[in-house]
DNA sequence: TGCTTTTATCGTAAAAATACAATAAATAAA
DNA sequence: TTTATTTATTGTATTTTTACGATAAAAGCA
C-alpha cells in the first residue's frame, strides 16, 4: 500500500485497523477458520489445505502471528500453530466494540 | 497489493476479507466512527475533520460506498452520508461470526 | 451568465502487498 | 556424517493501495 499516515489518527483506530488489515486476504481468513475447525493444533498440512506455494503461507502464518493471534511451537521438523486464545479474545473485544456500535434509529439520508 | 487469488477461496472467505480489507485503512475507521458518533448524517465536515485531503477523503468515501456500508445522498453543492443500517448489520453478522467462534478448550501448543 | 462552493475524477509518484522460485536453516532418520 | 523432511528467509516481478495536485462536474448565488 501507499504509506498510510498513522499519525494523524488515533491509537485505537490504528489497532482497528491493523487487525481489519490481517483479516483482509482470503488466505489469512482460510488459515484461521482452518484452525477453529480442527478444534487443535496445525502441523504441516496447512500448505495442502491451502492452494498456495509453501513460502507463502509461511509468509501469511507469519503475519498473523507478528499479530499476536496464533502461536506457533517446533515440533521436530514441522511446526504445530494454533490460535492464541487471550489475544484472540482481546482483538474480538476491539473489533466487536467498533462494528457493534448503535445504529441512529432516524432515518437521515 | 499483490494479486490474491480469489478464486482458490470460498465466497464467505472472499467477504469477510473484503470488508475486513475495508477497515484496514485509520482513514476509514475513522470515518466510520465519526458517523456513528455524530448519529445522523456527515454534510461536508469531513475533511477538517480528518486532516487528509479532500480527493483522499472522497477517495475512501468511496470504497466505503462501493461496499454498500455508506450511503450518499446529494444536498445542494455537498452531500450527505451516513451509515447503510441494513447493509452495516449485515456485514456485522458476517464478522461477527468469523471473530466469535468457540475456542478450543484444550491447551495443544 | 459568471462566480463561488463543494465533491468527484484523473493522473501519477511512492510505498506496500502478494506470490513464488531459490535457498538457507533446523531437525530427524539412516 | 550424510540424506531427507519441513519450515523460514531472501530476492524479485507484478499488482494494488495511498495520497494529492490538477481539473472537471454539479449546484447555488449574484
Amino acid at each position: 500500500m501507499g504509506l498510510a499516515k498513522t499519525e494523524m489518527f488515533t491509537d485505537l483506530q490504528n489497532e482497528i485497523a491493523l487487525y481489519a488489515k490481517v483479516f483482509g486476504h482470503p488466505a489469512r481468513v482460510s488459515i484461521l477458520q482452518h484452525l477453529f475447525k480442527i478444534d487443535a493444533c496445525v502441523c504441516g498440512d496447512l500448505v495442502n489445505e491451502i492452494g498456495l506455494a509453501q513460502p507463502t503461507i509461511s509468509q501469511h502464518l507469519k503475519e498473523l502471528k507478528n499479530l499476536g493471534l496464533i502461536q506457533g511451537t517446533v515440533e521436530g521438523t514441522s511446526v504445530c500453530y494454533c490460535i492464541h486464545k487471550e489475544n484472540w479474545t482481546q482483538m474480538k473485544e476491539v473489533m466487536l466494540k467498533f462494528l457493534d456500535q448503535d445504529l441512529p434509529k432516524s432515518d437521515c439520508c
